[in-house]
DNA sequence: AGCCTGACAGATA
DNA sequence: GTATCTGCCAGGC
């Protein structure tokens, strides 16, 4: 389930919507987005960036305030994915 | 069934 | 670096 793979992301780390569509195994990176549109509130949503590492579209400014207090790399607006990226590239 | 919309991603200019 | 187009899947009308 999408949320239980949002909820599995560690601290300190986050992961782009198509990360979670693929750990998921069905659906895209929209249907990401549409569940968490409906159901991010139930989860760390502020750990779930674009594959650009910018937070998710409607709460940047807390997105980054939590990312930071998670530990996650920062720089500037963006997330390190290069270090920060859960299930990192190989 | 077809069309529009949505917390997206990748390619191209 | 940004802006725009297309492809993706699911839901509502």
């Amino acid at each position: 389930m999408v949320l239980s793979a949002v909820e599995t992301i560690p601290v300190g780390m986050v992961a782009s919507y198509g990360d979670i569509a693929e750990f998921v195994g069905r659906g895209g990176p929209r249907q990401v987005g549409w569940v968490m549109s409906r159901h991010g509130s139930a989860v760390p949503w502020w750990r779930v960036v674009h594959s650009d590492g910018r937070p998710a579209t409607c709460h940047d400014g807390e997105a980054l305030d939590k990312l930071h207090t998670d530990g996650v790399p920062l720089l500037g607006e963006r997330v390190m994915m290069k270090r920060a990226r859960w299930a990192q590239i190989e």
